[in-house]
DNA sequence: CTGAAAGCGCTTACAG
DNA sequence: CTGAAAGCGCTTACAG
């Protein structure tokens, strides 16, 4: 438990001389004379449960005039539902900093006050093998329902439904099966730059990314590759060292001044399309007349490049407004089914992409 | 209440057989055959309570054997004082995705899990005034305390502290008197910029502003014109019309090509430094060779502009940690009385800042 | 249509 | 040093 029992000081001093009370559903049930019960089941819009309407307009008129609250931890308590979900991640990452994961989050909660639920934010240790520990939103059953962001183990969350707590992954990696699960269409965001370099004329494009063992990154790729082949362009793979801007903009300052240089460059996120784009000004290359750069994510980064930069967006608020949804249903058992979720792509028509030098 | 009753579906399709049972602190109690009041007692660690070593060590073992966790429900709706903390913010913010703010977001969500206290999100409405409504979290007593970020209504922070909770104030703004808060030096961080430039030779300093009604802006400029003062040197401000990278880019646009033009140019914050940064580019005028630039904040932004960014950071995550153990404190009573606290900040030199043209 | 009562899983005086 | 019991504020069969 948190807090000690104690003696409070800076309220006692008479500052706060009238500290409120919480009116409890005794106190509407006195004053509207009914049951407690009969003030759950009408507060609570209960099915089945038929309460005549003048009850039901005493009983609703009461609750406001002693503007009565329930108490979630005893509602949550009686009911062995806690009113909450959370949001767990993993203890080394970046989440709620991360550039592109931030918009999830606020979607995320944005849509759990909408709804109003309570949303939680938990850790959970890196080393889940060997301790084994579940978040302590669930060990502690304070948790309705939990969203994994990116990361997660599949034998964590397969112990997390076990205790009967649903599961929402969004953007995952590894993959999982049989879970519900939420992501953009990342194949089609990497066919979409293709298409429209492919129609800006471009023939020869580059695909700028890092290895990376995720379904995210692997699905632009795939994505790329099949557009190129459709598009009748030659393919080329520039590898970079990481997921960085330095990487990409070391990458291409050694790439670019070479005589077959592409005239496009497609990148697997928008942190690398500006490496590039940073290279090319220090090369004197000029963007996009002499040179087409596309991005991924559409993060805010792009706003404030030069030239601004074209990218492929998907709706990151999106991804956290319906993995709440996902959740609730499913922990009202409303789900029809386990599935997975994709949310479309949109290209972003910026700056940095023009017609093919020459056309 | 989160939820209705209903059949389930998944689970009963015999996936999910053996659905695992929390065990409580009867379980607890029968196994080490004790009462239910001597494990409460010892895992709590009860002060004032004396247990004797065999009967602890044996409810620690049971304990562990089965695996229990307390529930965080029964256990808050028991003591009267809930397991969680809450970070409260206003609707129409873009808290959660700023690119400063998600690192006060992050921050204080590390602490949180190293204290091992939950933490919840919650939105409150714009228009306080006329609803008068509180917190979700605090009408429904699901929370022991809340932060509140940059924006915040007085009258509400009384109305939350009238209910027995207490509130921590993080960058905030109106000012209130008589609260717990965590802010930034920002007096210091408007001297540093000018202290540093006026060591590099600049006496003709500029400072890039937009009107804002908040003392950490008040702060900052007031900083500056100190320092300018202290320095001898001649203070020049440039009023933007609002806060946004854009704007500052078009006001240097106009101001940089006047034949007066400063040789240093402080920003009030990093988005407008880059917006400097940008027009500068525009108009060929070099970085730091010509111009010197610092801004405030050290936002993620400003390792990728060209050059990058020297500005003024403050403990980002810090303000979130302190906020959190401010709180913890608080709720527990253990904290002395209402204060600020006021985090350090330092220069951070990367390459936008250098010696006086001509010197 | 409504109420009395058991119970959710804890904490906490109180008694011994 | 430890236990029996009341109580936190709800929900929910069950009875009438």
């Amino acid at each position: 438990m948190l807090l000690d029992t104690g003696v409070r000081t800076q309220y006692d001093m008479g500052v706060m001389a009238a500290r409120v009370k919480k009116s409890t559903i005794k106190d509407v049930a006195r004053e509207a004379g009914v049951s407690i019960a009969t003030v759950s089941f009408v507060l609570n819009n209960r099915p089945g449960q038929v309460i005549s309407e003048p009850v039901k307009q005493r009983v609703f008129e009461v609750a406001r005039q002693l503007n009565y609250h329930p108490s979630a931890l005893a509602a949550g308590l009686a009911s062995r539902k806690p009113g909450n979900i959370a949001i767990v991640f993993y203890k080394d990452g970046d989440l709620v900093s991360n550039l592109y994961y931030s918009f999830v989050l606020e979607g995320a909660i944005r849509e759990a006050a909408r709804m109003s639920v309570n949303i939680m934010f938990s850790y959970v240790d890196e080393d889940w093998e060997t301790s084994g520990e579940l978040p302590k939103v669930v060990r502690e059953g304070s948790t309705a329902g939990v969203i994994f962001i990116n990361q997660v183990h599949p034998d964590m969350v397969r112990d997390i439904e076990r205790r009967g707590v649903p599961v929402v992954l969004v953007d995952h990696y590894p993959q999982i099966q049989g879970v519900n699960a939420i992501e953009i269409d990342n194949f089609r965001g990497g066919q979409l730059p293709v298409e429209h370099l492919v129609a800006l004329g471009h023939r020869n494009i580059a695909y700028v990314y890092a290895k990376a063992d995720r379904p995210s990154i692997r699905g632009r790729l795939d994505g790329f590759q099949a557009a190129i082949r459709r598009g009748g362009a030659s393919e080329i793979l520039w590898e970079c060292e990481e997921f960085t801007f330095y990487a990409a903009r070391d990458l291409a300052m050694k790439k670019l001044p070479q005589s077959d240089r592409p005239t496009a460059i497609v990148a697997a996120n928008d942190e690398l399309a500006s490496g590039v784009l940073r290279a090319a000004k220090h090369l004197s290359i000029k963007v996009p007349d002499e040179l087409s750069v596309v991005g991924f994510d559409n993060i805010t980064m792009g706003f404030y490049t030069d030239p601004p930069l074209t990218t492929v967006g998907g709706d990151k608020e999106g991804l956290g407004a319906h993995a709440v949804r996902r959740l609730v249903d499913a922990v009202q058992e409303r789900a029809a089914s386990v599935s997975t979720e994709v949310l479309p792509v949109a290209l972003v028509v910026r700056g940095s992409t023009g017609p093919v030098p020459g056309s």
